[in-house]
DNA sequence: CTTGACTCTGGTCTATAGTCAAGGGTTTAT
DNA sequence: ATAAACCCTTGACTATAGACCAGAGTCAAG
């Protein structure tokens, strides 16, 4: 019969919250829907469609901002697939950045963390006595 | 002569702002130092070891949060070794986990991007239609 | 002795992605 | 008809790590 949905219906439908739709809408993501006479907000049932993208390009590491650039690329006509494609290289590269960032954290911690034997006060531990050197910008003779 | 430093030159000795100090200081992290008549900070020169400190663990990964349970240890005599190395084992899964996050997301992005050639109108795009689709919870028969 | 450089406090602002609460009005079910 | 469940707006709050600003006081050098 209707074929619209109430904001909670929507967020069930979505898997998202009644907040996180009105916080969408805020921020341009989610255009502003029809609403009742007594104001209530009604939504077209792609409205889920539209929910369940920004969802997914979130898992993908898209931040809003990102998301919002594409939902507007695919409503420009003169938008591209190339376009699209460029966005998913860049955040690609982006991801990549970020995981050589962690792994260089993690080499090291795992140094430290090998250079401890665990036993004893911590007054000679070789991590703390790692953190505290001074081997940063003393390079000059 | 003096062996005190002003918030300026500590700032330079240990490269960073002079903001972050008294930030630090707010946070906790570094401890309220002595004042002159004219109410100005005066660090003893152990204050640049801290800030060294602060900043490396950061590098490591450590928040500031984490790094203030850090120092709180070393100066905690009952503190051990195992107490600190723990620490470390942990942020060390907290990383790896991390990493794993991050390496889905590229594999999504990289089988999206694999899919699409690039050429033509965005409306044919099978990332766009890929991040459209609807595979989240729609699994009931 | 004045000018520029330095410092002080307190408060606001940034980005990110929402969450929560207060204080209303509305709809639905009983 | 009334209570539960829903919806509305505005605004404040969460975590993180500071940056920045105004307005005022202070210190050093010429």
């Amino acid at each position: 019969m209707q074929q619209t949905l109430t904001i909670g219906k929507l967020a069930k439908k979505a898997n998202v919250t009644i907040d996180s739709i009105r916080f969408y809408e805020r921020r341009g993501l989610l255009a502003e829907p029809i609403r009742t006479e007594s104001n209530y907000r009604r939504y077209p049932l792609e409205a889920a469609d539209r929910l369940r993208f920004i969802k997914k390009a979130q898992k993908l590491g898209f931040s809003l901002d990102e998301i919002q650039d594409l939902l507007a690329l695919s409503h420009d006509p003169a938008a591209s697939k190339a376009d699209v494609k460029r966005k998913a290289a860049e955040k690609i590269e982006d991801i990549k950045t970020r995981i050589q960032d962690l792994r260089r954290m993690l080499k090291g911690l795992e140094q430290l963390d090998g250079s401890c034997d665990g036993h004893g006060p911590i007054a000679e531990c070789p991590i703390m006595k790692a953190l505290a050197e001074d081997d940063g910008h003393e390079c000059h003779h």
